[in-house]
Order: C-alpha cells, then structure tokens, then sequence
DNA sequence: TTTAGCGATGTAATGTTGTAACGTGCATCG
DNA sequence: CGATGCACGTTACAACATTACATCGCTAAA
C-alpha cells in the first residue's frame, strides 16, 4: 500500500503506518503467501533461495546467494537460476535489488509495497533501510515535474554506520 | 574547486546558486581548470576521455569509453586506465557514477559542488539530472539521523521519459 | 492414455563490469 | 647522478549478468 503523496520535502515521521517486521519463519510464511498472492509458485527452489537470502544482514550477490543454496541442496545452483528467481523476487516485492552494491536484500514486509531508502555502511556494509514516504513521494513528483512517468526510485545512502563510524 | 573539509555535516548552501551548464570546449574548459585546482594534472589521456565522456548524453561504461577513445588515439587504451582516470573524475566531481547503470556521465557544471538526482529513461538509456538541494538535504538528514556518518547519497530515478513515453 | 503445452529448473557458454599486481617512462629534486 | 613520485601500460583474473537451449514434471485437451 502506497501512502498518498505529501505536499513537499522531509518531515521525518513515519505518517501511520504499522509494518510488521517479519524475521525468520515468519518472514518466509509471508513471503510465501505474497508470492502465492501474486499468482505465482512457491517452489522448493523459491523458497530456499529465500531462506538464504533473509540470513544475510549484507546486501547479498547472487553468487553469494548461489553458493549457500549449493551447500544446502549438495547440489551445484547455477547462478542462473538464482538471477531468475531473484528477478521474480524483485518483481513481486519479496526481495530489493541494492543497485550501489550490486546485490540483493529480503523485504522484511513483503506485501507492503514502497519506495524505500537504504542506507549502506561503506566499513562493515551492512545495510539498514528506512521508509520515509514524504521524502520518496517528493523524489517521485520531483521526476514527474520532469516527464518521467512508470517513475521507480532508487534511493541508497553510503556512509558509515553508527558502529563504524 | 573543492570546499575545504568542513567541521561537521553538510551545510548545503546552494540557494542564491547560480550555475553555468557547460558543454563542448567550454565544459572541457572548466573541467581542466577544476582539476588543476584540484591539485591534479590535466594530461592528454584525461583530457581524451574527459573529452568522449562529455560526448555521451547516455551514461557511457568505461568501456565504451575504452573504445572510443582506443580509437581516437589509433592505440587500444585498456579498461583499466580508464577506471582509474573516472575514479579520479568521481572523487574530482568532474564525472558522476550512475549506479543503476554502472556508468559515468560528465558532470557539466564541474566545481560546484551537489548531490544531484539523476533520471535515467528505461527505453531510451538517457539521463538527466535535477539538481534539488532541498531534497537532497532531506536524504542527508534521514541518513544521519539513523546514525550515518559521511554521507553519500545516490539518488537516481528509473522510469520513461517525456519521449519515450 | 497419449500427447501437447507450459512453467520451473538445469547446463553451458559467453558477455560485461571491475580490480590487482606489477612494469615502464618521465619529470623533479636533493 | 640516483631517488622519489606520478601517470600510464600490460596482463591476468575476479565478480556480476545474460543468452540459448535442454529437461523435467505437471495438467489439460484429444
């Protein structure tokens, strides 16, 4: 659910809106059920890709991905299939592509479809996100004022984290 | 030219901000003076790949640049030089590295010194910016309110163009 | 029951992007 | 002169991503 746009820039509250933030079977329950939602098959494959995904606190690469999965199945996961299943994740919202990292992250509330903006500690890389709708709805109407239409924004922050720092 | 480090977090002054939007030999122009009072040196091979850079509206990838300006010169220049020399145009803020695109694009207002949000189209591969300090500011903010410190905010929107769409 | 279709996955090859390690030439400066 | 520092060259390789086509299993129509 997309929160209607507000009038102008940061006002840093998180309006009213209540996410539950899956971890561990949780999480998988509500992945599996988005993308059963979405009409699509929550495989054997799906969801082990999944599991591994949601252990990562790092943006993960599909290499990365691909080897866990390997080691879970004993069986060699061409990075391949990982791509497409991470390609369906993105698509269906259960997963986000880190463009500054080249890697991927588990939606910790999948279903629950924003703009979200992601902050990636350039020491430890980890990767936290926060969701601030007035701000991504700015960005949205700032490419629009534009022309841009179909408009997904890609917000990322690099910096160093408050433990690095 | 470069601010001095200041002491503390970004104090984006942009407002009254008056810029001039370069391009051919005056953009070549400005940027070899940005350099020098960068305390680099503006070399021919520089000069070359300032030069193709500026010559893409597309963000180019370095190996693109790599070709052309292999060709240019009737001698294969390798990738690897050409990263180096973008590196350098990056930290120089004499080029922008688009991350969802894994590109670089001239900056063509080298010297004055922003955040900028950059507008990639989908269909036609290119890429505006805006410059919008207040919205920037606001990601700033966001980021170090959740503890991040030297901050780098990528902001790019991905969608259709007024042309394309 | 066969078989045609389709979606999911496997396999192999290849293309693209990025980095590491080390060498060479050249200018400056003691 | 020799030492230092910087720009650039060369090679190799690592990391990321896509393409084309094969196979498997399911289901729906003949």
């Amino acid at each position: 659910m997309i929160d209607p746009p507000h009038a102008n820039a940061y006002i840093g509250i998180m309006a009213a809106h209540h996410h539950h933030e899956h971890a561990g079977a949780s999480l998988a329950h509500a992945a599996e059920a988005a993308l059963v939602e979405a009409g699509e098959q929550w495989t054997d494959m799906r969801s082990d890709i999944f599991a591994v995904l949601a252990t990562f606190e790092k943006p993960a690469s599909a290499y990365d991905i691909a080897d866990l999965v390997s080691q879970k199945r004993g069986k060699r996961v061409a990075p391949n299939s990982v791509y497409r299943i991470l390609d369906l994740f993105v698509t269906t919202n259960l997963a986000r592509r880190v463009e500054s990292a080249n890697a991927y992250i588990a939606n910790s509330h999948p279903g629950c479809l924003h703009d979200c903006i992601f902050l990636i500690c350039d020491s430890c890389g980890t990767a936290t996100h926060i969701d601030d709708d007035a701000l991504t709805m700015s960005v949205r109407a700032a490419a629009e004022h534009a022309g841009f239409a179909q408009v997904r924004p890609v917000i990322e922050v690099r910096g160093k984290c408050a433990d690095c720092d």
